[in-house]
DNA sequence: TCTGGGGTCCTAGGACCC
DNA sequence: TCTGGGGTCCTAGGACCC
């Protein structure tokens, strides 16, 4: 029998900051995603002040000031560093494990039905806390879906105190009747509102709807998961990932970008992102996409479009990806506008080992690798933004805001936290 | 004034081929 | 009257995830 365990940081992005500011415990506090634009992570304190997930800052600002909630722009850098200190925690446990995001990841625990499965959870969960400082709760089921669902009940039942093994719960049904079906995962918004319409509305009902039905109207993906709340595993281990399909780097700006040349600057930079991001997955890109839009919530001329260049040789060059970024900027960008937010795709990946030469091919291939590995590394060891190209510019006002970020605590030497002995 | 970013999978329909 | 059938590939759009 298949057997999973779902372990899921606790408010991940909040529980990172608060391993290096303790002050923050007991207390309501959110983060906000790019920009300072919206919510993106809550304490349960916060919850409890009733902020919702993807709330934009300004529409909860009175509850901020009057519950003194404290608000951190996002950290990626910080956020995904101590995401990997937990998937290597995990990884002493089972070298089974998928990493499904950076909070969360399934452990196989097949083979594992001889041990007390809860304490076993128990230890897992005592584990990462004192190695990384992150709370976590941990669901076991016979599949993911299920997994989810005991991982749900860990978070919110007291008893459970964070761990949760479906594979002994003495009334399962009951269980699935008090989980609502927007609550499963894999129902979205439109899926949850159709199975209402139908009078399917917890997790116990749908299980028990005509699977003909289901494959009819949600297609083989509602039948996975039907069979999936039955105890059937139809969602296996994926513990090697496939190479990553598309690459985007997009952002909105910081204020509106007017002028061609700026948002030639903004383009160069995501460009330069993006390449970056490409040859650590030791890609190439054969299509290249540039998209801008003004913004949809204003009342003011609408513009969106893209260009979609395919590219004659693959490449991982920067600087190929920056001629045809900035042609493709020139192609459809419109004077008149004011633009909120431009962006670009990297698809048709092959690995870069294997690019196609072309007979018509002037440059110097291997020159141009040397130099963009002097250039990544340079990046890497001294900091992002060392090296970068004229194209970026200099003043970059268009670039997002973060005024509210915590310190990059355990990757730059400058930003260490500093214990004081007084 | 202020509304994120980066992904995956599935399906339907059209083009094209034999 | 009556205009094949089946496969493949690609793309756009819709659903979902965190």
């Amino acid at each position: 029998m298949a057997l999973f365990a779902l372990v899921d940081c606790n408010n991940f992005y909040v529980s990172c900051e608060r391993v290096f500011d303790p002050k923050l415990e007991g207390k309501p506090v959110v983060v906000l995603s790019n920009n300072d634009g919206i919510v993106v992570a809550r304490s349960n304190e916060a919850k409890a002040l009733g902020i919702g997930m993807g709330v934009p800052e300004f529409q909860i600002r009175h509850l901020i000031r009057r519950h003194d909630v404290q608000v951190f722009s996002s950290n990626y850098t910080l956020y995904g560093d101590m995401s990997q200190r937990v998937m290597e925690t995990l990884a002493q446990f089972t070298p089974n494990l998928e990493v499904y995001s950076i909070d969360e990841a399934f452990l196989s625990l097949s083979g594992f039905t001889s041990r007390d499965l809860t304490e076993y959870g128990r230890t897992i969960k005592a584990t990462v806390k004192r190695w990384t400082g992150i709370p976590v709760s941990v669901g076991i089921a016979e599949t993911k879906t299920l997994a989810k669902v005991a991982g749900r009940v860990a978070k919110r039942s007291i008893g459970a105190a964070g761990v949760f093994d479906l594979t002994v719960c003495q009334d399962r049904n009951a269980l699935l009747a008090l989980t609502p079906v927007e609550d499963i995962w894999g129902i979205g918004r439109n899926w949850a509102r159709l199975l209402k319409q139908h009078g399917i509305t917890t997790a116990l009902s749908l299980r028990e709807a005509d699977v003909h039905w289901v494959r009819g109207t949600m297609g083989v993906v509602g039948e996975r998961l039907v069979r999936e709340l039955h105890g059937v595993s139809c969602l296996a281990l994926d513990d090697c990932p496939p190479p990553k399909q598309g690459i985007t780097v997009s952002r909105s700006f910081g204020r509106s970008v007017t002028t061609l040349a700026e948002m030639k600057e903004a383009v160069a930079f995501y460009t330069g992102r993006a390449a970056e991001k490409l040859r650590e997955e030791r890609l190439a890109v054969t299509v290249l996409t540039v998209f801008l839009t003004t913004n949809t919530f204003k009342d003011e001329p609408q513009y969106s479009n893209a260009a979609t260049i395919k590219l004659p040789v693959a490449t991982d060059s920067t600087f190929d990806m920056l001629r045809h970024a900035l042609h493709g900027v020139e192609r459809i960008y419109r004077d008149g506008y004011r633009y909120k937010k431009a962006g670009v795709m990297l698809t048709a990946l092959v690995p870069a080992s294997q690019v196609q030469g072309d007979l018509f091919d002037q440059q110097d291939r291997e020159r141009s690798r040397t130099l963009m590995r002097v250039l990544d590394r340079l990046n890497d060891h001294m900091g992002a933004g060392t090296l970068r190209y004229a194209a970026e510019g200099i003043t970059k006002r268009w670039q997002a805001r973060f005024e509210r970020r915590s310190p990059a605590y355990t990757t730059r030497w400058e930003e260490l936290p500093v214990a004081k002995v007084s």
